[in-house]
RNA sequence: GGAGGCGUGGCAGAGCGGUCGAAUGCAGCAACCUGCUAAGUUGUUGACUGGGAAACCGGUCCGAAGGUUCGAAUCCUUCCGCCUCCGCCA
């Protein structure tokens, strides 16, 4: 949510900002009205309040009487005003950052760079989920049998290769010199303070959701009514809402965290896209960072956590592009998107795997999750979160990137200590 | 799932219908004092919010939301969280 006093004061932006961001159809006009009349109903609810506080020193019970009602009437209509404003406000985007690219749709991405060879193969490569059938380590028919469509069983050597996927995600958010290395590379100076490492839940209250401002739209969500919770899409769902409600002072800032979680999606309004293999998947594991800073180290943060998605892909040693996402493609609370495709042989084509998130204040507003300044000033904390792998996605690049002619697939180098072994082999049951 | 207890300011911990935004201790801040090992004395210190240049004045906040009452941190209801015991369980 933003800023109802920086709505007011920048008028203009956030008219762009709902036009570019194709969200449309939102009363501004009305918001601001209500933002009026909501002033002067919070000033009527406290004059009673004060006559009642008199009422009460005076013991004057008669009085008392009334303004108990008047109160009542007063805080009834605060209450409405407040309601129809906030439905309004909610539905306001972030503002996207003055580098964000004005576009309709992903058409007006930007490739903003490139890394890696695309690889000669001396033969047709194959895509993942042939490769996947032929070795056995993929399985969607009796995944689908037995829990639907978009569900598989990875198995063997791929099993160990997602683990392995995760333990070295983990090593590198932890590891001071690899974190140092990322931050060089990219000609980045800033604290390079490390990753807390975190299993979060993977079910959350409905309302944190809303909070997070991920919970729209609920089709895209598994919502158990029963218990009012949601399963998240995202480790971020669960990481973001760690301070909730807390007033951080600045000088513990930055607070780095990566997650591993599976994260759910019902992927409704995709059917019949992306049916082949595990690119959608309603399931899928997923190691995500997630980060507190002050305002101003809000985008130099960001930039901090794609340095280190693409210090991770050059230790895979896999092919990708950085994409400058537009305003129409970009998320609802994002303030700027930067997403990393990976090229896909087998497909012949990039694919997104990975996406990072400055959302600035507008998350952390409704968490209530702020900094403490040395003045005493307090303000909304900036919050980052990005991927560092979804895992199946990585999977995918690894099997098409890395496949043999006879079928196998090589593992890459950086993996190797955690797979156990150089190819990947052929699951005999 | 059953029984009981608890939730108060940065922390600890009183208060249990009006004199309570809330004792006291610790921590913090300021001044003074002091050669001695996380010393003493005094004063001061909550958050949010409306008005004001400021001094200051007003409002809200005792887990959350409702209710009873002229009046609630204190009574009632629901919810959330924590603790103890029993049951069940990876």
């Amino acid at each position: 949510m933003l800023d109802l006093q920086f709505i007011r004061e920048n008028e203009t932006i956030v008219r762009a900002a709902i036009q570019n961001k194709n969200r449309q159809g939102i009363d501004l006009e009305r918001a601001l009205e209500l933002a009026e009349e909501r002033k002067k109903a919070a000033g009527a609810v406290t004059e009673i309040n004060r006559q009642r506080n008199e009422a009460q020193k005076n013991r004057d019970a008669e009085a008392g009487k009334r303004l108990k009602d008047e109160l009542k009437a007063a805080e009834e209509v605060y209450q409405t005003i407040e309601k129809e404003l906030v439905s309004i406000l909610v539905k306001i985007p972030n503002i996207p950052s003055a580098d964000t690219p004005i576009g309709p749709d992903e058409s007006g991405n930007k490739v903003i760079r490139q890394w890696g060879e695309k690889r000669e193969f001396g033969f047709t490569p194959k895509a993942h989920w042939d490769i996947g059938r032929d070795l056995g380590i993929i399985d969607s028919e009796k995944a689908a049998e037995v829990s639907g469509a978009r569900y598989t069983y990875l198995k063997g050597d791929l099993a160990m290769l997602q683990f392995a996927l995760i333990q070295f995600a983990m090593k590198v958010l932890t590891s001071p010199d690899d974190l140092q290395a990322a931050a060089t590379e990219a000609g980045l100076e800033l604290n390079t303070k490390a990753f807390i490492p975190v299993v979060p839940p993977v079910m959350m209250r409905s309302q944190v959701m809303n909070r997070m401002a991920r919970l729209d739209p609920i089709d895209e969500r598994y919502y158990f009514e029963k218990d009012d919770v949601v399963f998240v899409g995202s480790a971020e769902h669960t990481l973001g809402p760690l301070h909730m409600d807390e007033t951080i002072a600045e000088e513990r800032l930055p607070i780095r965290y990566v997650g591993y979680s599976t994260a759910f999606r019902r992927e409704a309004g995709s059917y019949g896209k992306d049916t082949k293999g595990i690119l959608r998947q309603h399931q899928f594991d997923k190691i995500e960072m997630e980060s507190f800073t002050k305002p101003e180290d809000g985008i130099a943060e960001q930039d901090f956590m794609v340095a280190l998605q693409e210090y991770c892909m050059r230790k895979l040693g896999l092919p990708y592009q950085v994409m400058l996402i537009c305003t129409g493609d970009m998320g609802f609370p994002d303030q700027r998107q930067i997403d990393i495709e990976t090229w896909m042989p087998g497909q012949n084509t990039y694919r997104e795997t990975h996406s990072a998130d400055y959302v600035g204040g507008f998350q952390a507003r409704r968490l209530n999750t702020k900094v403490k300044r040395s003045s005493g000033e307090s303000e909304p904390v900036h919050m980052n979160d990005a991927t560092v792998f979804a895992v199946g996605r990585t999977l995918i690049a690894i099997l098409e990137n890395y496949q043999n002619e006879d079928g196998t697939v090589t593992v890459p180098e950086a993996l190797r200590p955690w797979v156990g072994k150089n190819v990947i082999e052929k699951v005999v049951i």
